[in-house]
RNA sequence: GGACCUGUGGUGCAGUUUGGAGUGCACGCCGGCCUGUCAAGCCGGAGGUCGCGGGUUCAAAUCCCGUCAGGUCCGCCA
């Protein structure tokens, strides 16, 4: 016989009577005497009840496999609280096939040890519910993906780990060279070069669910190294592209979901300038309210100096007159760590506004703010004025600050953020600064301006975003070489230097590339919203902490000295 | 690079504002009792560098300075 017949989560009145073999943890004993004791076995399905005669050699998170009869529990005593408890498993014969140290921490979800301690002892972190669960979420998430890909006729390629540093984008990690003593590989931020060159290889539909790497700071939802569902369409268009990713995420969610009815069918879409106007950001969580409101024109002549400015918003947050005068400075200053020269603030009360400015603003003034922000009494108003990004980058902010809710809540709003704009400013040298890559394409409404007024072109680049999160974004790319150029020396990229850094993609592109469009999307991210888990590290299972240390293997470590003799590498101390 | 929060027996917390004996709660651990429990119960016990270093003080978990680790966020992430 097998060492298991059945998994422990899986017994149910219907087995009564069998004989099965278990295999699990123990996880939880419960002695009535010498001669009756209760152990209640664990698995990755479930907790099972075997009455044992004598547990007195067991301990908690021994492994044990356990022979027993299923019988149906005395009346009384079923537990309505386990799927498993109107059995139990009698008549058993223990066998313990490994002793177990008690664990550093209990092994259940019911309470939450300190992070770093569950990171230092992964394996045992896994065995809870809650992180199983989770890694089966992101298995059947990675399954469903290619198969949604599959069946549209994607073609999963696989693109190398060591490639070319390129100057763009985020820091790469690097790798030196054995071989080539002084020369190094960067590990991939994206397979995005590559992808390019299948599409001019006749690859028409590629997809790779491809590890990524940048070398940045780290987040709740961002790591060194990350999954990404990456995807490129020949002869497609950025609609044909929008509509093969919602397919794939939409099909995936409803795949893993416990109500795949209550995930939309339908992806919506708002262009960036409405995202920024409205939710001063490029990833609006929709799942609230509280929108940012013009207000600029209402303050056009006053009186105020601080709001005679470029840009005047504010936002509404209805009952927020209950907000401390000390949780209103608190307020305030961090909106003047996230750049406002102030926040001003205004409790709407029965006869009028109660703030420490409203006698520097005529009745006009106060009364049209009133109803553009529609202020009933009880409100708190929050008012920003300053340069146009600063106060939708603040007011963004303090929206979330106020607003948001847990990942988890008010289900999946999937959103498409689309007509971004080509370039994000402009440097010291007065030159257009790509907001996405050099390859994306401008708007073809806009591209005569874009020489004349290159900020004001919209690109056709879009990003997908789900309750506040970005989870990845694509474009169409240009595959014409005069288009190409144009930008370049917009970007003051000469000849040379482009050759030097993308030479052989416009080599490439020489011999015949098709009109092409594709995205990458962070699989992290979604399989974290759909786990309704606010940190990326609860769905990978051996992540990186804020300092991009691992607790349980110790990396990043020195390296051995004769590694690096061979490498041709010294290291420079820190600096003491 | 910056702001804020956290660090107290193995675990999760309280104690820190207003300095006065390592004081408390729950879990776990070890031993004993217990034949229907299921977060079992009862009795007993062990277990502490209050993150680390310095300072103030008669006296520091508590106040001050520094530092380390972790987290959240800004910057960064084409």
């Amino acid at each position: 016989m097998s060492l298991r017949s059945d998994y422990c989560g899986t017994l149910r009145a219907g087995d009564a009577g069998r004989r099965v073999s278990l295999c699990g943890w123990a996880a939880r004993r419960r002695e009535h005497g010498e001669h009756l004791a209760f152990v209640d076995l664990r698995d990755h399905t479930g907790i099972v009840q075997c009455v044992v005669d004598g547990a007195h050699d067991i301990r908690s998170e021994f492994v044990l496999r356990v022979t027993g009869t299923v019988q149906p529990r005395p009346e009384g005593t079923a537990n309505p609280a386990l799927p498993t408890g109107e059995v139990e498993v009698t008549d058993c014969a223990v066998e313990i096939l490994s002793a177990a140290a008690p664990p550093p921490f209990p092994i259940t979800d019911r309470t939450e040890a300190d992070e770093v301690l569950r990171l230092q002892y992964r394996y045992l972190d896994l065995r809870r519910d809650r992180m199983q669960r989770n890694l089966r979420l992101r298995s059947r998430v990675n399954a469903a993906l290619r198969s949604a890909m599959e069946e549209q006729g994607f073609v999963e390629v696989e693109t190398p780990m060591l490639v070319a540093s390129t100057p763009e984008g985020a820091r790469d990690f690097i790798v030196p060279s054995r071989l080539h003593r002084g020369s190094f590989y960067a590990l991939p931020q994206s397979p995005q070069l590559f992808k390019q060159l299948l599409m001019v290889g006749g690859t028409d539909r590629y997809y790779q669910v491809a590890r990524c790497l940048r070398d940045e700071d780290l987040r709740g939802n961002r790591q060194f190294e990350f999954m990404q569902l990456d995807a490129e369409m020949a002869f497609a268009d950025a609609e044909d592209v929008m509509a093969s990713i919602s397919a794939a995420v939409i099909g995936t969610a409803r795949a893993v979901v416990a109500e795949p009815e209550a995930v939309p069918t339908v992806v919506p879409r708002m262009t960036w300038h409405d995202a920024m106007e409205r939710y001063g950001t490029d990833k609006p969580d929709v799942r609230f309210g509280l929108e940012l409101v013009e207000l600029t024109d209402v303050f056009a002549g006053t009186e105020f100096k601080a709001f005679l400015a470029p840009c005047v918003k504010g936002l509404r947050l209805p009952g927020g007159g209950e907000l401390s005068r000390s949780r209103l400075d608190a307020l305030t200053d961090q909106a003047k760590g996230w750049g406002a020269k102030g926040l001003v603030w205004m409790r709407v009360g029965e006869g009028g506004l109660d703030s420490p400015v409203a006698r520097f603003m005529s009745d006009d003034e106060l009364k049209s703010l009133s109803s553009r922000l529609g202020a009933e009494p009880g409100d708190l108003l929050l008012l920003v004025a300053d340069e146009r990004p600063v106060v939708r980058h603040v007011l963004g902010l303090l929206r979330l600050e106020l607003g948001r809710p847990p990942v988890s809540e008010g289900g999946l709003h999937f959103l498409w953020v689309t007509e971004f704009p080509l370039f994000e400013g402009l440097d010291e040298d007065g030159r257009p600064i790509p907001a996405h890559h050099p390859f994306t394409m401008p708007h073809p409404e806009d591209a005569d301006g874009m020489e004349s007024d290159p900020l004001s072109v919209r690109s056709l680049a879009y990003d997908m975003v789900v309750n506040g999160w970005e989870l990845g974004s694509g474009s169409e790319r240009i595959h014409r070489p005069e288009m190409q150029q144009r930008v370049f020396s917009l970007l003051g990229i000469g000849p040379e230097e482009a050759k030097a850094r993308f030479g052989f993609l416009l080599e490439a592109f020489r011999y015949g590339a098709p009109p092409h469009a594709g995205f990458a999307f962070g699989v992290d991210r979604l399989v974290a919203v759909l786990a309704g888990e606010e940190s990326i590290r609860e769905v990978i299972a051996f992540p990186k902490t804020q300092s991009g240390t691992d607790p349980l293997t110790g990396a990043p470590t020195p390296a051995d000295g004769r590694l690096l003799a061979e490498l041709g590498v010294r290291v420079v101390p820190p600096d003491s």
